[in-house]
Parts: C-alpha cells; structure tokens; sequence
DNA sequence: AAATCGAATGGACACGTGTCCATTTTTATC
DNA sequence: GATAAAAATGGACACGTGTCCATTCGATTT
C-alpha cells in the first residue's frame, strides 16, 4: 500500500513537507505543493484514515443509530446526514436498534471500537444505556440524539414540536366534531417517555375529553402490531370515530386494518397520521398527514456534530425543535351520527 | 483511552496474553482468561479497532454503496447486510451513488481512505470506475456487485433473475390479451448495460411483438422521471394497454400519473411492476408486482464477502443469482376492445 | 554586506494493535 | 525422577499518520 513516504521520496521532499500538501496546502510554495500533488496522482496515493484515527484518537467517522432503516422517516435521515457528512470529509458507519435496549448496546461498542468522533442517535427506549453514552462521550465522542431523547441526558438534540404536532392533529379533529379520538402509539409508561403520546394525553384532556381505558393500550411501533391494534379498536363497543396514528410505519398497518373491515374512509371514520410517506397520497382516499421536515433535521443535525468535533467544544449543548406541519387531503370528516355497530 | 496495555497491569500480565485473552482466548489457562477479563470489565476496555486496522492493513469494516438509501429496495438491503455484517463484528458504512459515476468516485475514494475490508455495491451506469474498483481489489478489497454488474468486471456478484422475471410478467401480460406493452426502464444503450431493458426487448421480439420506437424514451428511474415519462405514453396515438414498471421506485410515479389521468386499473389500462413495495398492496387496486428475495440476497452478499476476508481468499469470484416471483393481485386483465382515445 | 525575522521545510516520536519469535511452565512418557 | 514435548506466557517491532520542535532558506531592513 502506498503511503506518504513513497510520495514524498518520489517528489524529492520530506515526509513531512508531503504531508502537508495534504493538509496545510497554504504553508507551501506553489512548486513544491503542484510537485506533491503530481506524485499523489501519480501514485494514487489516498490517505490512510485509520492510521490518522490512531493518531488523532478519533476516526473521521460518525456513527449514525435509527430505530429501523426500513422506515422513511430513517432511510431518508440516513441518506440526507450520510450526504452532509461526506462533503465534510467523513465516513457514515450505520446501524440500527429495532427499539431494544440490547441490540443498541451492541452496537455502541461496535462503534465504541471504531472510535467514531460523532454519534447521531435515535435511541431505544429506556435509560439502559444512558451510562454507556456518557463514558462514550466523556471519551471523546460527541453525541446528539435525534427524534427522541433520554430525559435528564444532557446530550445536544434534534427534536420534532411534538406537542404542536398532536395538538394540531387533534384539534383539527375535534373541530370536525370528533370527541372518540383514539392514538395510536406507545403507552407503556415504564419504558417511554414518547412525547407524542403524552401530548395526546393532555390535550385530550385540555380538550375536556376522557380517553377510555381501552384507547390507552400500547402497540409496539410496528406495521403489524399497530395492524392488530386497530382491529381491536373497531371491536370495541365504543369504537373511536377517528384514529390519530403517532408514526407513518404504523400508518401503513392501521390503514390496512381498516381497508380489511371495508370501512369508509373518511364517511365511517376518520384517519389521520405522523409522516407524509409517498403512498399517503397514492391511497384511495389520499391521507390527511401531519409532515416533519426531516431533511433540515437531517442536516442540521450533521452540522451541529462536524461544527462541534472539528470546534473541539465537544460539551456545547444544543437543543432544537422544528415544527411540522398538517397536510389536509381527504382522510378526515365530520363523524357519522350513528354507531358502527 | 484505556488500552490493552492497561488491562494487562490491571490484570498483572503481560500485554500479549491480555490480547490473547481477547483474540485467542484458547490459548489461555482458564485462570488467566478471567483474571484479563475481569479486568477488561472493570476498566470498560472496548478494542481499537483504529489501530487494528492499521496493523492488519484493512480495518473490519464493510463499505456499501447503493443507488439511493431512500428507496425500499436499498433501505432493506442496507438493513440486512447491516445486521449480518454486525453480527460477523464488522461495522457498514454507507454511501449512494445517485447512479452518477463521478459521485460515486468521491465515495470510492471515502471507501478507500477507510480502508474498506470489503465493498458491497450496486454500481452505477457506465465502466468509468471500473479502473478504480480494479485497483482497490488489488489493494485488498474483496468486491461484490449486487443486482447490477459492470460487464467483464470480473467481480463476483449477486443478480436477481432479470430475464426471468421480465419473462414471466410480459408473458403474463401477452397471455391477458395485451399486445401493446410499454416498460418504464433505461433504455439508454450508451450508458446501460440494465438487464431488464435488454430482457424487454429481447422478449418482446421472442413474441413477435414490435416495441414502438415512441416505448423506448429512457426514464431515469426516479418517480418524477416515471411520472412523466407515463404522461408521455398515455398521450400516444396508440398508447400502450399494458404498463411495466422496472423498479418499484418508477411503479409510485408511474401510478400516480395514471390515477390523475383518471384511469380505471385495469379495466382501462394494465399495470404491472418490480418489487413488492408496502404500498403496492394498499392502494385501489392492489397491485400485480414481482418480487425480489431481497433479505436472501443480502444475506449471501455479506456471507460471501466476510468469508472471502476471513479466508482471505480475495480471488474468488462467486455469481449468484437469485429467482423472483409473480404475485398476482388486481392491476392487470385483458385488454380493453376500444382504444382509449 | 551584516543582521533580523518570517516563511518554508525537515526530523523525531507516539498512538494501540497484530504478529512473529523467544522464553518459561506444565504435562506426558519411560 | 529425568527428559522431551506441548502448553502457556512474554518481548519486540512495524503499520502510517499527526504534531511538536528544529533547522534552513529568503527577503527586508539598516
């Protein structure tokens, strides 16, 4: 493998004086730097980052952990902060946590290992790893989570206003006349601390609406349990007459739940999600969605972690919230006079 | 950073046996296995993988470089190569191409600096890199291409069974009846060597058909691309009966066009499609699709690139490929007897 | 032309690991 | 219980870079 001592023997300089062509391009004379670079192209050479990382402590690289890279919402973030990252010069080593605490454990020591400077996290829930991210930080890595945070962390986030979102979402129903408003999301109070299912708490409540036991059981964010979270809702005696689901991944699922009881969407009943997901639109009836600009969460999230990393200042906090926005197709209506059943 | 070198005084031996107790735990007494790992527990010493990789001279990590993370088809193989890739303790990072071949240039070279151990890839149109893959495989990076691949590479590689598959969707589509049959695709015979348009063609002329010199406009396999390009076809003299769609990401484009045209499926126009994305199935009517053993060929691919590192056999050349499957739903029937306009 | 100062270039070393070879300790054999 | 063989442990060095400090060169001032 080629290395800077070959360019610099076949350019007639110094080790050194070659290596700063590379990066110190100004400290040179115009001559020597064009005869460096004409050796860098003759040979090839590319800079071996793993021994930089050795040297320098840190990799050039970012980690980046999602929930699932199926859903858009992360494919899109992996490919929108994959792009900003590359024209700063750094490598994106992925991998997700399927929500579980274990599996993300796994894979912060993978990137514990690779020494990644950065680490942009969509964490699980639960506060499991709290402790292994702060000594991944307190060893040099800045972290910044995305999406979801872990109460009292203290790391940089980038968060969608969910509170806005779900009380937009929701009054937008209630003002269509709906009062059995039921969510689809996760409840489960030991293990979240999911903002959009707490707003939908209290602003039912500031609404001066009770959300029924039934309403308040949990899906597992997935396009199956929130499939069969449904169904459960249309069996109920007091079937809501709209259902607000907290993600697009279960939208799809929901969707399909209803389309199966051959329900009229919006006549016999009303349905509105997280996420403006490419076939929200291409359904019969297009969806009312609530859309998140993931791509300047994106970016700015690659920003604040380069800025931050190359600044050195890798204690600076920030925390950023961007609102979303509602998308009125034809998924919401007024709700039926009568019962389902 | 705690380094092995800690370990071994904590553990009070020497630094040898301390890495063996992490590489080659075998050759160790069970005492002093424990005696190291305790103390590896205790001091929460994570491996370097930095200065491995220099040492070794490429650094457990696979490179991966897709057309565009967003579409499913590359987010589930991202997915699944990720997990298998983990699973084997090499780390994946990510890059696409857009299918342009100076973006993907950029990204080889990241890949290099990196020093990739392996480098999955879907490659774009056109041998422009050809050169440089060539290089990095002699460098040592073991090379697999992946439902795309550069003639005479000599790379190994995995590919879905293209002819197949578009033999048994026109066949199917000649069997309903449908004479007149458009392929959303790449025509682009400078830049493409893509095994759908060559099997269109091909098959098409197998069954006595003539392909219009109006069907063979190249789409550029973006939705919006397809949308358009549908526009076009719908507004022929003679506009095709039956519509097939390459690749999943052109078959949104193509369907959203179609319903704004307000045309029934398929009563007045057959629509069939590559890859049985989520939405396929939700929207009025379910689509006839074909569908790709994604997860299967991911799997393979990380399979055969790990094993080829670990045996460091980097000559072998393995060529896989993998058959797809007709799902018939609603979206095509015979022919309308009566030409649209 | 000598002195001064900044610009340009060079030398030396450490980062943490993998690997080869050497040494010590234990086990097996007669 | 001596010897050989095997098992277990230890020592030393190189991988390619980034960074600090030293040295040389060239221009400007007096």
């Amino acid at each position: 493998m080629t290395s800077i001592l070959d360019v610099a023997k076949k350019a007639g300089v110094s080790p050194t004086t070659a290596k700063r062509a590379v990066n110190q391009p100004h400290l040179l004379t115009k001559a020597t730097l064009e005869r460096v670079q004409t050796a860098i192209q003759n040979l090839n050479y590319e800079p071996d980052r793993t021994a930089g990382a050795l040297r320098r402590g840190h990799s050039q690289t970012i980690g980046l952990m999602v929930g699932n890279i199926i859903e858009p919402f992360f494919a899109q973030l992996t490919r929108t902060i994959a792009k900003a990252v590359h024209a700063k010069g750094y490598a994106l080593i992925v991998a997700d946590n399927e929500y579980d605490t274990s599996l993300e454990l796994e894979n912060l020591r993978m990137f514990h290992g690779q020494r990644v400077s950065g680490l942009i996290i969509r964490s699980a829930f639960g506060t499991g790893n709290l402790e292994y991210l702060r000594r991944l930080q307190q060893q040099g890595t800045y972290i910044l989570e995305i999406d979801h945070f872990l109460p009292e962390s203290g790391f940089s986030h980038i968060m969608l206003d969910n509170h806005g979102g779900v009380e937009t979402g929701l009054r937008y129903l209630y003002n269509l006349g709906h009062r059995k408003i039921a969510a689809l999301t996760v409840f489960d109070a030991t293990k979240f601390q999911d903002e959009r299912a707490r707003a939908y708490t209290e602003i039912m409540t500031s609404l001066g609406l009770k959300i029924p036991q039934a309403y308040q059981r949990s899906t597992d964010l997935t396009e199956e349990g929130a499939y069969q979270r449904t169904l459960e809702l249309l069996r109920l005696a007091e079937p809501p007459t709209a259902i607000f689901s907290m993600t697009g991944n279960e939208a799809a699922g929901a969707f399909r739940a209803l389309k199966e009881q051959q329900l009229r969407i919006p006549q016999d009943i009303s349905f509105l999600t997280f996420d403006d997901y490419s076939w929200t639109s291409l359904v019969e009836p297009p969806l009312d969605v609530i859309t998140q600009p993931i791509e300047a969460m994106g970016l700015r999230a690659a920003e604040l972690v380069i800025s931050a990393i190359e600044r050195r200042q890798l204690n600076d906090t920030h925390l950023e919230r961007f609102a979303c926005r509602l998308i009125v197709r034809s998924s919401c209506a007024a709700p039926r006079r009568h019962k389902l059943h």
